[in-house]
DNA sequence: CATGACCCGTATATTAATACCGGTATAAGA
DNA sequence: TCTTATACCGGTATTAATATACGGGTCATG
């Protein structure tokens, strides 16, 4: 066995995660979000649809300092698909 | 272009991102902490030893919560190559 | 000597990150 | 109305890299 491809419940962490970001980003425009962490547009639409859904950790970490979210919280929020309705509105 | 290779700096901070975490894991083994997170010692070891540059967040964030650091103080201790001497070590 | 822990090289399928092209929908302007 | 611009989505393509496994090597400790 070389490398599993991912579950669907991987792939469904994956959408979740996606979702968590694009709330996250509010009113902003993909591109100027994509242009502040530092990675293209595509990517981020990607990760955003869940099309992404293992994405790096240090491109995670460079959206998420430019959305101004905690890594942790996007973990944890991610990681437990119930009660992450209001996580990371504010 | 279809993915740059990666560049000297980002490999830097993948060695500096597997020193991290090979400080926090302090005594344990690779393959006890690596069991904890739900990864195989081979990954943990590669992404220790900076082999694995540049980690999916997942892995990443089951690593940290097995050996109960912080992913927003593992990113910041990172992208600062100054300053991390004791980062991490409680 | 044997065991445990780590490292290195190799191998392989799957995936990430990027880019391009086109399509859709909405809103603004002539 | 027609056109333009913005923003998002979908598919395809391509290279680099992950995650995993195996076999062997080293070094300390028992």
């Amino acid at each position: 066995m070389v490398r599993t491809p991912l579950s669907p419940e991987e792939r469904r962490r994956g959408e979740r995660f996606g979702a968590l970001l694009r709330r996250a980003r509010g009113e902003r425009s993909m591109v100027e979000v994509a242009a502040a962490a530092g990675v293209s547009a595509e990517t981020l639409r990607k990760i955003e649809t869940g099309r992404a859904p293992t994405p790096s950790f240090f491109t995670v970490a460079a959206l998420a300092a430019a959305l101004g979210v905690s890594l942790d919280a996007l973990a944890a929020a991610c990681a437990e698909p119930e009660g992450d309705d209001q996580a990371l509105s504010a």
